[in-house]
RNA sequence: GGCGGGGUAGCUCAGUUGGUUAGAGUACCGGAUUCAUAAUCCGGCUGUCACGGGUUCGAGUCCCGUCCCCGCUACCA
């Protein structure tokens, strides 16, 4: 076999935040692909880093009241630890951050100038004049310029999701300094993406980089169309690298963290005794890059051209996976699905989540769910049940004889067993997991039966049958070591302990081809535990508690609100003090509580008692329902609500509902809203959450709530 | 609204270029076994392959239409 030499990345996680269960698709996605070509006999380099740069580390420094590089450096630790539990092996894990990556992005600059890409012009944007600070559009914050709710962000509004720009925002302020920014012209630098249309079309649409899911969004997103300049630099103050010949001015974080792929690499050549270009500039050698589908315009758009402008390497293959979602949702911090990887590791073996995203990954996009039962089921009848169990009904047989001096017959196991390997390389390597994972469970059942079959615990009783029941365990056991073997991309330490108790540790997927004889067998010890379902429990419980408390407590300004009050810190608490009701902490922390308001400001809002006497979809509107209330004798209005995804028109009917009769009539494309039914309940994820309010029985419509 | 991907057993899914009686895991029921971590083995059960047309000797698979779900994207509150 010919070995390949194969450069791998994974994103750069970001030095804001650590790393969760969503994040750890990726890692250990590259990790196995990574181990597998190692195991395959391949020459393979992971490289990794921190992305240190940009605003955000800026803000989150200064709120710290330390510099940005204690704070980066902090965060790095904390990655390389949480990665380092999970046992995905970096072959250098670097940081955006340093000299490596400044000398290369000053090259890929140079270069990028000189093939004539890059143009200027001014561009006004909001200046912070307390800080001395162009703000982006996150740093930014108002009042909506379409429902006017205050403390929105610039770039969109999290009330009615309506997008504008930053410089449409009512009393905007910076959230930095709090005072009003003022509108400043600066230079900006842009890569002119559109000079290299035909390469970039090209390089997407032939070949084998991408998806062709990927390709084929790309074709129709972006390149029908002239494509956008790329501002890639931010003028000062800004955390990066400084651009060499525009003063005051950086970088911006996304033009440096790819170019840190390279700086990593080039950090694990220095260790390593090798050259830079024959790993980047060596058609040789093999570029796949690993990635989430949110980044993916960077990378087969931007990046293509910066590389071929400097002179480096294209990407053999950009594999792209989708996201995580936990039991069919989002990750939520108040359901405590948004769990940290070292929160995971305190309460679950990482080898788990390592198979079971094994099983759920395929070379597609689709995101992918954990769920937390099947996740359950999955370790103890596969792994526990059918690999693991494999080794520890028959080890102890042997552990006096140690394995057959030579390969006994077995119907064929072996060699069918050992045929698969080929199909199972194929999976790995095309990163179907999920038919790698599923073939290999097939082959564990095979096995299985052959145990059963054979019956070696009855055999046992006569010692006339040694021989033979010390045969029965080597084909059980070398199976085993065979399953192993192919499992030791995605379970590593199962893969050394199995080494160890067969006194052969397993290095090589060749190993899987051929039997192992005569060996000694170590005393059997549980190789993996079934999983304790509480401390799943536990470990959503505590994720629940980690991220409410915070805006709990910063909602909570005056300390009287009766919520607030009856709710000692960390009341929910494993959920061990269980009022009457149980209610949670989780809905208060999700929407903090108003501003005060006096019993004026309260009295301006007229709600009514009304009827809905109609109800009917607008056909054309994706939330909303069309309700005619009614307050009373004539008086009726015309309101738009946007609660289709929680109610049906029909059971809607003759309920009766408050309503705020006195709301600033408003004209929508379908019609004129005059006023708003009221509903508790931000929505919830898939819009179900939504609960009107309704009178005690015996109100009227048209009575006034006070 | 546009683009893309889907709809197969209670649940999770596999079904290669159209080809016998549509499969696996799981769940469930019955049996065997007691080596193994309540593990394992055997048997059984469950299907309008979303729906309606079409092509074909033959359609889960190909074509057209409809409905529903998911992702991206747009518009609107």
């Amino acid at each position: 076999m010919t070995q390949r030499r194969i450069l791998v990345t994974a994103a750069l996680p970001y030095a804001n935040g650590h790393i969760h269960i969503g994040h750890l698709v990726e890692y250990i996605q590259t990790d196995i692909w990574v181990r597998y070509q190692k195991l395959a006999g391949n020459r393979c380099v992971f490289v990794c880093a921190d992305d240190t740069h940009g605003t955000a580390i800026m803000l989150r420094a200064r709120q710290e009241k330390r510099s940005e590089t204690a704070l980066i450096a902090d965060m790095r630790q904390a990655h390389v630890d949480d990665f380092a539990g999970f046992g995905i092996e970096f072959d250098n894990y670097g940081s955006t951050h340093c000299d490596e990556n400044r000398a290369l992005c000053g090259e890929f600059w140079g270069a990028i100038r000189k093939a004539g890409l890059v143009s200027e012009r001014e561009v006004e944007q909001l200046y912070d004049p307390v800080e001395k600070t162009f703000l982006a559009d996150r740093f930014v914050k108002g009042k909506c310029p379409k429902c006017g709710t205050p403390d929105q962000y610039g770039d969109n509004c999290e009330k009615c999701f309506s997008t504008y720009n930053a410089t449409d925002l009512i009393d905007p302020y910076s959230v930095f300094s709090g005072t009003k920014p003022e509108l400043r012209p600066a230079m900006h630098w842009f890569i002119r993406t559109e000079d290299e249309h035909a390469f970039i079309e090209q390089w997407t649409q032939t070949g084998d980089h991408l998806h062709s899911d990927v390709a084929n969004w790309l074709a129709s997103a972006f390149l029908v169309d002239e494509l956008h300049d790329w501002d890639v630099s931010r003028p000062a103050k800004y955390f990066g690298f400084e651009i060499p010949d525009a003063p005051g001015n950086y970088w911006y974080v996304w033009f440096d963290a790819p170019i840190g792929y390279i700086a990593s690499t080039h950090q694990w050549c220095k260790a390593n005794n090798e050259q830079l270009a024959d790993w980047w500039q060596n058609p040789d050698v093999e570029i796949h890059h690993f990635i989430g589908k949110d980044i993916t315009r960077f990378h087969t758009l931007f990046w293509p051209v910066m590389l071929k402008a400097a002179g480096y390497t294209l990407p053999t293959k950009v594999h792209i996976h989708g996201f995580l979602t936990v039991d069919g949702e989002k990750m939520s911090k108040s359901k405590g699905t948004f769990v940290r990887a070292s929160t995971y590791l305190k309460h679950l073996d990482p080898q788990w989540l390592r198979y079971y995203y094994a099983t759920k990954l395929t070379p597609k996009l689709d995101n992918l769910d954990l769920n937390l039962d099947e996740f359950a089921e999955k370790i103890d009848g596969d792994l526990v049940g059918k690999i693991v169990n494999l080794a520890s009904r028959t080890a102890r047989f042997v552990e006096q004889s140690g394995l057959s001096a030579k390969y006994p017959e077995d119907g064929g196991l072996f060699a069918d067993t050992a045929a698969a390997g080929r199909e199972l390389a194929d999976a790995y390597q095309v990163c179907d997991f999920n038919r790698a994972m599923r073939t290999i469970m097939l082959l564990g059942d095979r096995a299985n039966k052959f145990v059963a079959d054979a019956e070696p615990w009855k055999l046992n009783k006569d010692p006339a049958n040694a021989g033979r029941v010390q045969d029965i365990c080597t084909v059980a056991l070398n199976v085993f070591r065979q399953l192993v073997t192919y499992l030791a991309p995605v379970l590593p330490k199962l893969a050394a302990e199995a080494g160890a108790l067969l006194n052969d540790p397993i290095t090589s997927w060749e190993q899987s081809q051929q039997p192992l004889v005569g060996t000694k067998i170590a005393k059997f010890e549980h190789l993996m535990n079934r999983v304790d379902r509480k401390r799943i429990t536990a470990m959503i419980e505590e994720s629940r508690e980690d991220l409410a408390a915070k805006p709990t407590t910063q909602a909570a300004p005056t300390a009287e609100t009766p919520v607030a009050g009856t709710l000692p810190a960390g009341a929910a608490e494993a959920g061990a003090a269980p009022s009457q009701w149980s209610d949670g902490p989780e809905a208060l922390a999700a929407e903090p509580l108003a501003a005060v308001c006096t019993i004026d400001d309260f009295t301006k809002v007229d709600l009514r008692v009304a009827r809905i006497v109609a109800a009917e979809h607008v056909p054309e509107a994706k939330k909303l329902l069309r309700l005619t209330l009614s307050l009373g004798g004539e008086e009726k209005r015309n309101v738009f609500a946007g609660i289709k995804s929680a109610y049906k028109p029909e059971e809607l009917v003759g309920r009766l509902i408050i309503c705020v009769a006195n709301l600033q009539p408003r004209q929508m494309k379908f019609g004129l809203s005059e006023g708003m039914v009221t509903a508790a309940g931000g929505g919830g994820p898939d819009g179900k959450e939504i609960f009107l309010l309704s009178p005690d029985s015996g109100a009227k419509p048209g009575q006034r709530v006070h």
